[in-house]
DNA sequence: AACCTTGGTGTTTTT
DNA sequence: CACCAAGGTT
């Protein structure tokens, strides 16, 4: 492979340097997956066998594109280097050993969602207020320690105001919590890893051994068990090599350390660092305006991004009154763009703050016939029908997951209630078994009656699918879902339940799942040419569970791109639109009143990669005043759009000077350090922009939003209420309501009293239908029908 | 047991 | 606004 005249001096030197540790600092759009590429096919040219590479990326998608352009450069082999995420890796190595450590190989791993019902669990058991101690604010607080890699008794015994003891008993009983249920949260694969690791010091050696050389990309985003995860590895043979930027770390919410490549050369001082510092992105306005932006940061290492691609276009910025005339704009500017030829609509993207601010863009995208693409947001694997159906698929996978069983066990309707569940979830505990083990011998539960029969059969399915996938009855995956569906009545459920339109929809989604899992089966087998079987049940819900949104984007359509600024990291378009562009959406709120710089410092570092992103065009937008939480909200112009200096931009906006002074009287009142929220609501101002004429009826889009979602009913038996009267003498307190009907001591003509109707005399009693349905002429409400089983009546 | 209505509440970004 | 949990109704 020849390098020369591919690479500039500085790219060379970071492809030639394959031993030893390497900081590569690139800049935005410095040429970055060229040298990685570049560098991994130097090696093998070299000799290195691909076998020993392992290549750690931020998404799939970043992992696909590295793989196939390794391959285009040797041809050969490329499919042995391991290239993947951190929690992919991570799923793939506990998938060999967690046994060591006490959990079982066919694990589950827990969504936020899962992971929320577990401590809402929690809290109902130890009567714990949800009110004072919101499950979210808990798990940020357990993501953050085990990101930290602190400990339940390290936590616990620093815990000292209420919410740290709380927060540190929540804690030890939702690591329980998981281990029970035999599943992982995405935290747990890189820290049980690591415990693994240290645990096992054999298993560490070959991995050591299998990756003599390490890669990782974006490693400014990196947390410290990531962190501690790299460095076990490539302490024996020290061929590290970390690729990033500290000016693009933005997940330090989610526990990225920026200290990781601040101090890289403090933990390896025989480091190489080689800075990238050449754009061959961006015209130089746009690179300009991004170097002035992220030049109000102060903590981040020095550099300075050139370009030699000419000046372009100034970068545009425009305000509007409102969300909608932005959106519009916005359109109608691609549209003519792409008639004119300019462009095509892939070549464009809309990036935002917040998903959902996707929603006015989608309306009028929707209404000017655009085709777009939103990445995220409502998430596929998000949709309730999508999560029965995996939640089926973890059931068959791993007994023990006892959530996913609640999730299931009443859908379809299997006339399993949260009385019945109740009961066989007390003896689960009681004997110390699972709730699918309790299930399948539903007899031994006392007082279950005809319900044991039913939980029995729904755990006997369950069970038959086991065996048939052991006896490798099933074709493919595809086959085995298509059964499942079959098998539990999925698409009757679905009709019978809801609008046909609706069902229509969910079932698309299933039949979407359906070729998910058929792609799966076809990269699989792309990837492991010399397998002798297709990929198991367990590594399909391993990477269904790993996907990223931005993975599943389809690059090849011709449609807008929407995404958040997150999303776009890694990405670049010939013409790009940032929107919102305000004091309080962006930056956030929070950031502008947070104590701590570093949070106004990370919204900036995102507004310099959604700058960096665009190539040859940059649109910013604001709008003077939009719907927020269902009410109008006004903020001033963002202070990034103010930081770019003002020959740098087109903009309809009359700027006296870059400083808050520019702003109008009425925005800049907005501004009060002591408020919670930088904006006024429509109290204050009192005009309500345009709407609805034009409007495009969301609601006819699949997976509207109200009546459609059911959440599963965690909620813990109550105490039984003492009925007024008790309709069945025969019996002390309330039992199933078909045993009171025999018994009803009501007759026609007794007058009667209802809590809510008055007083009536009852005209008839009907034990024709599964209850008894007595009529009653009330003197204030006429003639009702009432079920005994449920109407509260006294005699009188 | 299942459904529907109400009310209270919370809010970024994501593997 | 939009989501969820709780409570009431059939």
């Amino acid at each position: 492979m020849r390098l020369e005249g591919k690479l500039n001096p500085e790219q060379m030197e970071a492809v030639l340097q394959t031993e030893g540790p390497l900081l590569i600092l690139a800049g935005a759009g410095s040429g970055k997956t060229r040298v990685i590429t570049y560098r991994i096919a130097h090696m093998i040219d070299k000799g290195i066998s691909p076998f020993n590479i392992l290549a750690i990326t931020f998404t799939n998608k970043a992992a696909e594109e590295m793989r196939s352009r390794v391959d285009d450069l040797v041809g050969f082999g490329a499919d042995s280097i391991w290239v993947a995420t951190f929690h992919s890796t991570c799923a793939r190595i506990l998938r060999r050993h967690i046994d060591v450590l006490g959990y079982d190989t066919n694990f589950t791993i827990y969504d936020t969602d899962d992971t929320k019902k577990v401590v809402t669990n929690i809290l109902k058991k130890n009567s714990i207020d949800p009110k004072k101690f919101p499950p979210k604010t808990i798990l940020s607080v357990i993501s953050t320690c085990k990101n930290e890699m602190v400990s339940v008794e390290e936590y616990a015994s620093t815990a000292m105001e209420d919410f740290e003891k709380i927060t540190a008993l929540v804690y030890r009983e939702y690591q329980k919590a998981l281990f029970d249920n035999n599943a992982l949260d995405f935290d747990d694969l890189l820290l049980l890893t690591v415990e693994l690791f240290k645990k096992s010091p054999e298993i560490l050696e070959n991995y050591r051994n299998r990756f003599r050389y390490i890669l990782v990309d974006e490693y400014q985003d990196t947390n410290t068990v990531q962190f501690s995860f790299i460095k076990m590895l490539a302490d024996k043979y020290r061929n590290l090599c970390v690729v990033g930027d500290d000016d693009q770390s933005i997940y330090r919410f989610r526990g990225a350390n920026i200290r990781n490549i601040l101090d890289f050369e403090k933990n390896y001082s025989d480091a190489l660092v080689v800075k990238l510092e050449q754009n061959y992105r961006s015209t130089e306005n746009i690179l300009n305006s991004a170097n002035a932006v992220i030049a109000h940061n102060n903590n981040r290492k020095e550099k300075t991004l050139w370009s030699q691609n000419g000046a372009g276009t100034k970068v545009h910025f425009r305000h509007f009154d409102t969300a909608r005339e932005e959106a519009q704009f916005v359109v109608d500017d691609i549209y003519t763009k792409v008639r004119r030829r300019d462009c095509m609509k892939k070549d464009c993207a809309i990036l935002y703050r917040t998903n959902q601010q996707s929603r006015e863009l989608e309306e009028v995208l929707l209404q000017e016939n655009m085709p777009y693409n939103i990445v995220g947001g409502t998430n596929f694997y998000g949709r309730r029908e999508i999560k029965d159906i995996l939640a089926y698929l973890k059931t068959i996978a791993n007994g023990s997951d006892n959530l996913n069983v609640e999730r299931i066990i009443n859908v379809p309707k299997r006339g399993i209630g949260e009385t019945s569940l109740g009961k066989a979830r007390a003896y689960a505990e009681n004997n110390e078994i699972s709730l699918f083990e309790t299930l399948l011998h539903a007899d031994r539960v006392p007082t279950l009656g005809k319900t044991a029969s039913k939980m029995m059969d729904f755990a006997a399915d369950i069970c038959v699918f086991r065996h048939r996938i052991a006896e490798n009855e099933f074709e493919d995956l595809p086959e085995l879902i298509g059964e499942l569906i079959e098998k539990i009545g999925y698409e009757d459920y679905l009709f019978e339940n809801e609008e046909e339109e609706d069902a229509r929809d969910r079932m698309a989604n299933i039949d979407e799942l359906i070729t998910k899992a058929a792609y799966f089966e076809e990269k699989y087998a792309t990837d492991n040419p010399d397998a002798e079987r297709g990929p198991t049940l367990q590594e399909f819900l391993n990477d269904v569970s790993l996907v990223a949104d931005i993975d599943d984007v389809n690059t090849d359509a011709d449609r807008i791109l929407l995404m958040t600024l997150h999303a776009a990291k890694g990405l670049e378009y010939n013409h790009v639109y940032i929107v919102g562009m305000e004091d309080g959406l962006f930056p956030g709120d929070r950031s502008i009143v947070s104590a701590d710089y570093e949070d106004m410092e990370e919204e900036r570092r995102l507004a310099y990669v959604g700058i960096t992103r665009a190539k040859e065009d940059l649109t910013l937008t604001a709008a003077r005043s939009r719907m927020i939480r269902g009410s109008w909200t006004s903020y001033p112009v963002s202070r990034f759009v103010r930081e770019i200096p003002s020959e740098l931009l087109d903009s309809s906006m009359k700027f006296t000077t870059n400083t808050i002074d520019s702003i109008s009287t009425v925005e800049q009142s907005a501004f009060k350090p002591n408020r919670l929220y930088a904006g006024y609501t429509s109290k204050m101002v009192n005009k309500k922009p345009e709407s609805s004429d034009n409007n495009v009826d969301l609601s006819k889009k699949p997976y509207g939003t109200t009546g459609l979602l059911k959440g599963v009913n965690y909620s813990k038996p109550k105490a039984v209420a003492k009925p007024v009267v008790n309709l069945n003498p025969g019996l002390s307190g309330l039992t199933k309501g078909s045993d009171l009907v025999a018994n009803t001591s009501f007759k026609p003509g007794d007058r009667v009293n209802h809590v809510k109707f008055g007083d009536g005399v009852i005209k008839e009693i009907d034990n024709s239908g599964k209850s008894t349905y007595i009529t009653i002429e009330f003197e204030e409400y006429g003639q009702r029908i009432l079920d005994s089983r449920f109407a509260k009546l006294n005699l009188i």
